[in-house]
DNA sequence: CTACATGCAAATTTTTTGCATTACA
DNA sequence: TGTAATGCAAAAAATTTGCATGTAG
């Protein structure tokens, strides 16, 4: 994981709260704001929590980074490495990642787009667990 | 759709509010809280936003209702009637329901319990469109 | 009647913005 | 050196809460 390389590819200055925000993100905790700020702070203290907001949003925009959304609980960030699957527990909605056999998935996106007239972009697929290691 | 009928089977009292608020949202329209709240001021001028996020948080909880939480949007809301794909358009947020062949999960979700440890509770699938008739 | 729901206003939490300063390229 | 990023503080937006009043069962 070359964050410095992901940045210049989008055109992005390396800073290192960038560059420490990659890293944080690379470990794949899938971090909510709040938890990122806070792992960010051990090593830029002086970091502001504007700025993670920032540039989340800009390394969404360059595809770098991406959003969970889940409900009732704030936006989880992950690195954009490969699709995968998450596995979200209703209880105490950790996120773990999944690999997954893709065809599956495509022959799926195949059937369906033979049936709708708007092009697909992607099938995200998401697994409720109903409980997990993490809160049992 | 008889909402009478679901809030009576919960033990939620069929208060107007929530009876027009389930009829919203039986119309499949998928709103966020605030195109929610105003189609409900129609039908009662006085009706407060907090009776609605109230509300919605109670029949969430009991099942009735739906969270449907997206990257880069206020989440929206649908009535729960049974398990559907979720169309949602990258460019303007819409959301369409789409029926499909629940045979296909199902067979996935059991490959998928063979190989994690903990209990799924369900699956969830989320198409994702370039762009839609309501953006284009 | 009584317990729960409502509406209002205020409090809290979350996210965004403007701007002076800093630092990457 | 110029442009873009940072940190701060303030503003704006979103959500929750407390409480007096109303109302469904």
């Amino acid at each position: 994981m070359n964050c410095l390389e992901l940045l210049k590819a989008k055109n992005l200055k390396a800073t290192p709260q960038r560059m420490s925000i990659l890293k944080a993100l690379s470990k794949h905790e899938h971090p909510n704001i709040d938890e990122l700020y806070e792992q960010i702070k051990e090593e830029y203290p002086a970091i502001s929590l504007a700025t993670v907001y920032k540039n989340l949003g800009t390394m969404i925009d360059e595809g770098l980074v991406i959003e969970l959304a889940l409900p009732n609980s704030k936006s989880k960030y992950d690195i954009y490495e490969y699709e995968h699957i998450h596995l979200v527990c209703n209880k105490c909605n950790s996120v773990y990642d999944l690999d997954y056999d893709k065809a599956y998935i495509n022959d799926y996106q195949k059937k369906l787009q033979n049936n709708i007239s708007f092009k697909i972009s992607n099938i995200k697929m998401t697994v409720f667990l109903e409980e997990c290691s993490n809160c049992k």
